[in-house]
DNA sequence: GGTGTATATATGGCGCCACCATATATGGAG
DNA sequence: CTCCATATATGGTGGCGCCATATATACACC
């Protein structure tokens, strides 16, 4: 896995991109996030839920408890619009890091 | 300017990058990657000097001072043999972070 | 019954590192 | 003689991703 620093910064855009369309629980944003970077980004659990919490305490994140009988209970979470208005700006602000980093040490030659 | 987190993990490339080609001192380095990234990354001084210290002593930059009369004197640094290695590497890991965070987060958009 | 694995959430404590604040010292501009 | 740029140095802080561990349910396999 990646060394934790990198990830630093990343967790919380990676965690509301994953809720941007629908509603998913803590353990699916984790394996999702798993699978669609090939294993490159891991999600440790305890670094997940107290994200999950801290975003939804920011107001950024909405979740809700479901509870279904022969289940354990799982809270599924949402964007908000204001979520979302974050969203926007960590990817810009990425993507504009990344350019920089481009820039000065050159992470994409020639 | 950025936030902290964002930078963390990819200040030992900048300034391996910076002493890539040719010997520059702290201050200097400081400065050219502020220059070069159009003041999107900035290096504070409490944090570019122990970052030389943790480079030169793990390897990967080799220091020596330079007095001439009349200035202050300046500590030069070169990249070494493994600080090119891990140069490479670290350049290759943050290309691969970044492809991930695009899969995962959109940052690319089409 | 017993063992193992995947699912699913929860939390106390730790370590690292970029930053804050502050310090020292020289040269040149005005 | 004041102010700024240059140049290096360091004690302390804060935040976050991780380690370790805990609880709980469903299902497979024998």
């Amino acid at each position: 896995m990646l060394d934790r620093d990198l990830k630093r910064g990343s967790t919380e855009m990676l965690i509301m991109a994953m809720v941007e369309d629908r509603p998913r629980h803590g353990y699916e944003i984790g394996k999702l996030i798993e699978q669609r970077s090939h294993g490159v980004l891991q999600f440790h659990v305890a670094s997940l839920y107290p994200l999950l919490y801290r975003l939804e305490k920011r107001g950024l994140i909405k979740g809700r408890w479901v509870e279904k009988a022969g289940e354990r209970r799982r809270r599924f979470y949402t964007l908000t619009a204001a979520g979302r208005k974050i969203l926007a700006e960590q990817r810009r602000t990425w993507k504009d890091f990344f350019a920089a980093l481009d820039l000065v040490a050159g992470i994409n030659p020639a």
